[in-house]
DNA sequence: GTCGTGCCAAATGTGCACATTTTGCCTTGC
DNA sequence: GCAAGGCAAAATGTGCACATTTGGCACGAC
């Protein structure tokens, strides 16, 4: 307490990290940064009104978290995933979500039923008001809710890595402004949990994310952009 | 070109970050760091011959990918999982596999079938040999070959990270160590799923995650340590 | 004798300056 | 006219020195 207003903010320094941070990964999420775009250290310093240090340790952050791509000497950049890549991530949850129904049938309650229910009737509600954005949200979050409901902390942090990564929410956004019936499709998996249907809630699962698949696999290609890196990647293995 | 070999080497340090993340991470991974040890950033930077910038931004990497845990002014710890931590760990797994057994069922062709055998053949015979090693590995070995044997880089990915976090390993070795059975519980999953019996082999599959963490249950709590931060922590959701 | 307070050493966090690499552009030769 | 080589500017990577915080320890008061 020798000095009261020192030169530079003495503690605050930590938020200022997670100002950062979050206004990079926001940008992100939220596909305002186009995948391919160069994240230069200086321009964002002067941006944000920080040091190039504070910017690089944010970026290399968000390298291990693997939300941003960096080459030696070259910079980071925003991943640009291929059609594949996406696709790898909604099978990857598909696979995930089975299992987790699989443990969620085994321990069934009226609660838990009607937190999915009320769920639903909020995405039907938006869907009733015409909020689109409130629909892509609970349409998201219906599968976070299932997740949640485990009570596994790992679970649930795997499942968030999962859709965080590779501008997921805007993929989303894309498939579900052609049909907001995705609300019908998650009531059908609660109402076979109820009827402790497990196979058959595995199934419509199953269907719901091949549905999803479909409709990217069907806009994806037809981008604005080249998309060069994919373009002159080696085929896919088909599988 | 203007000097030779100049004062320090100008462009091995990037596999000098290398050397220093794998020795740390192996050194967590095998349990040669305690949990709780505190990595103070001088000493290791002394130890490994580099400067402490260096060693700071490995071990942020760490915290980035939740190898250790950091406390602002305080520095990094490797992380003391409780119990109840391990036990999530081995439930998400538990759940990621069920999944995975859902998907491999609907592909499954003789040349999967035919590694899958091969490995268990491994197995049995590491048990004959007695070698106590190999079984470990080798037991751990065959939930990743199945992982990994729907070709998504994300689930491999996904489930690499949940079994190298926490110490698993030593903590497998442990379980194992008491009864190398194991080979007998994977042979039944396998025959379950030539039988097309998906349903079946996912319930082998959790009865054999529920065994280990029955037996880590039995094991963790009578540890030497006093493990202080799990004593004190509140009671779990017995969920 | 014990508790509270103030100071000192150590460790962490941060900004800065410099070394190295990359890249776009200019020059030069064919 | 075109291509190849080199040069300069910009951007990234790194070590260093300093500011700040933490934790322990000693001294003094009750």
């Amino acid at each position: 307490m020798t000095t009261r207003a020192s030169k530079r903010p003495p503690k605050g320094d930590t938020e200022a990290d997670e100002t950062v941070y979050t206004a990079i990964l926001d940008a992100i999420l939220a596909g305002r940064l186009v995948a391919g775009t160069k994240l230069a250290e200086t321009p964002l310093a002067e941006l944000f009104g920080v040091s190039r240090e504070r910017i690089r340790k944010v970026l290399h952050r968000l390298v291990a978290e693997r939300r941003l791509e960096a080459v030696t000497n070259r910079g980071v950049r925003v991943p640009c995933p291929t059609p594949d890549d996406v696709r790898a991530i909604y099978q990857a949850h598909r696979v995930l979500e089975a299992g987790i129904l699989v443990e969620l049938a085994s321990r069934l309650d009226d609660a838990l039923l009607g937190r999915l229910a009320d769920h639903i009737a909020c995405e039907r509600q938006a869907a009733a008001d015409g909020d689109r954005a409130a629909s892509v949200r609970l349409s998201g979050q219906f599968h976070l809710l299932i997740a949640d409901s485990l009570g596994n902390a790992e679970l649930s942090a795997a499942l968030r890595d999962l859709l965080s990564r590779s501008s997921v929410m805007v993929s989303v956004f894309e498939a579900a402004t052609d049909s907001i019936c995705g609300a019908n499709e998650h009531a059908a998996i609660v109402e076979a949990l109820r009827a402790r249907d497990t196979a058959r809630a595995i199934a419509l699962s199953g269907d719901h994310f091949r549905h999803i698949e479909t409709r990217l696999r069907l806009k994806m290609p037809s981008g604005g952009r080249p998309d060069l890196p994919a373009i002159f990647r080696p085929p896919a293995p088909a599988g």
